[in-house]
DNA sequence: CTGAAAGCGCTTACAG
DNA sequence: CTGAAAGCGCTTACAG
């Protein structure tokens, strides 16, 4: 493999403007220039990036920290951070931040250890939970870093309005004219940021409010956010001779998909007998023709990481950890519609 | 941030005899080595990795280089594959290897810049199907690497046994007393590895030929690895009056979980008018009740990470490139059971 | 616009 | 068992 050297050899000047050609800098004539990335292009010569952060104190690599790996949700944002980040020219480091009560000496160790060892310039942190002291650990660290998802203290936060979308997902329905709409929320301490199921569950309580009717604590459930979780939630509510809602909203896609399914099953039909409405913008969505609020996962992730890379551009010490709004739109399909014609009651 | 320096100083010894001491070098006095150990934590030092990879030449990272981000499948390797390096003591540096044809930028400048950093001391290499050129340029890395999935000239590779795993479950179709089984394979050019729809037909004919049945060309179709694929050719082969088999054996989880879908919406019961089996273990199977073989793909990437490890534990050149059968099995749930009695032709 | 030289923070023969 | 010193391959003030 090619050294600087051996590119300074070739092309008949020193090491230092062979390391300033190939960075772009402007102090380097266009003759030079061109010799110098002629040499290196002959020679393969690609800046080890070891040595160039060493000296340079700059790894052009940026940590992702994630609670999850494996789930559509966390691959999407992974996947649109490392294609903003790999068009910059930077690499990505993933971390996996696991779970505290089941893997203490793992997620101790990535605190520890994983961390503290200086391979990147800074951190993507998704729907991150995190302790006091991990946080002042995060901040010893001295490295930029943007939140995506829970609102974390002093840190840039990209988020979306959890209590606005779950009112636009309400709002659609009772603008179709549903009135006895029941709520599958997220049980608590599944997911990660605690306050998103409060916040949800406020939107579409003020949506039900926006139209004169008063929330039944009947017509909430909660439930995991998986199919498996919807699907129970709903036979659940579907079961229950005094609820008879004519929608649902679930907090999530995956959950929608499940109130989907075991609307079927019962044999009803979606959406002329209930309608159905979700939150994600998940890859099945379309199969299911779910209506859903689409909250772009993999721009989510984009946009984490142009955010980054704008505090390293700009190398601010960042004193202003806005806390941005995500976009989201009601992306309408075929699982909602007027509600059947009441029968008597 | 806290230097070996410091660490050296507090501990009244030479930062030699620090670096020997915490990386566990037998020539350290326990005496000693104590000492250190309390000053680095005292310290809350790590060693900087930059520093310590220019000066070993060992990065402790490896690099996963995936044809796709944000599929359960790839997302699940990506797990599997992260604990290992991660106990290990590895970081994991992610690199996407973007579609060819609609990507020829960012694939060449994978292989002509990110690849040639010396970031990491070796490679996973998941699914890949390289151009001769892409294959020659990892070789001239110099770096070990294993594949998984499809078989790389000079790699040693973890694969399943594709033929054996349709085979295993046709036979289970077969040994209920299905005769009438039709195939729902791989589109060609769908998956990067384009033997594995020819040796999953092949096993799938095999296990019919076992019992005496010739395999009939109307009964196998062909879609794209998805529940909506799977969707498609379930009704394209129920709406076909000739064919009427009794199960269907699709290459796929989501595919089997489609024909499910498509069944139930044909008002057939599963498995008591139709039986199905599908092949991966994914997630939604459970849901499902989908029998499967499953390929457990946390395990594939735990057990490549591991095969890494080695290779770079004994710095072989590795000659031995085996390429090594993935383990897999059959899960039998409640989408399969005997054939219903067969109505009159 | 370019070069000589220091230095980034470690690891590791070499010597004792 | 330990230390002094070289060196990993770059980047970047400093000087001209």
């Amino acid at each position: 493999m090619a050294t600087i050297q051996r590119v300074a050899e070739l092309a008949g000047v020193s090491t230092a403007t062979v390391s300033r050609a190939l960075a772009g800098k402007s102090t380097v004539s266009a003759a030079t220039r061109q010799r110098v990335e002629d040499a290196a292009r002959q020679l393969g010569y690609v800046a080890s990036a070891t040595a160039s952060s060493l000296a340079s104190g700059r790894t052009r690599n940026v940590g992702m920290v994630m609670p999850f790996l494996g789930s559509w949700y966390y691959a999407s944002v992974l996947k649109g951070a490392h294609r903003a980040l790999a068009d910059a020219g930077y690499d990505l480091t993933l971390y996996h931040l696991e779970d505290t009560t089941r893997h203490p000496r793992r997620r101790q160790r990535l605190f520890e250890e994983f961390l503290m060892r200086k391979r990147v310039d800074a951190f993507i942190a998704v729907s991150l939970e995190l302790t006091a002291e991990e946080l002042t650990r995060i901040h010893d660290l001295g490295k930029p870093m943007v939140g995506l998802g829970g609102p974390l203290e002093d840190v840039t936060t990209l988020s979306i309005d959890d209590r606005a979308v779950a009112e636009l997902a309400t709002s659609h329905l009772t603008s179709l004219g549903h009135r006895r709409i029941a709520y599958i929320g997220g049980s608590e301490g599944f997911d990660l940021d605690f306050h998103m199921p409060a916040h949800r569950r406020q939107g579409y309580e003020d949506a039900l409010i926006a139209v004169g009717v008063t929330p039944d604590p009947a017509m909430r459930l909660a439930a995991d956010f998986t199919i498996q979780g919807g699907h129970q939630a709903t036979l659940q509510i579907l079961g229950d001779p005094r609820l008879r809602p004519t929608a649902i909203f679930a907090a999530s896609d995956e959950m929608a998909i499940g109130a989907v399914l075991a609307a079927r099953s019962l044999g009803l039909r979606v959406p002329e007998d209930l309608s159905v409405v979700g939150i994600d913008g998940h890859e099945l969505g379309a199969f299911f023709e779910l209506t859903t609020v689409d909250q772009h996962p993999v721009e989510q992730g984009r946009l984490a990481a142009l955010a980054l890379l704008a505090e390293l551009r700009q190398d601010t010490a960042a004193e202003g950890h806005a806390n941005r709004a995500l976009p989201y739109n009601l992306h309408v399909r075929k699982s909602t519609a007027v509600p059947p014609v009441r029968r008597r009651d």
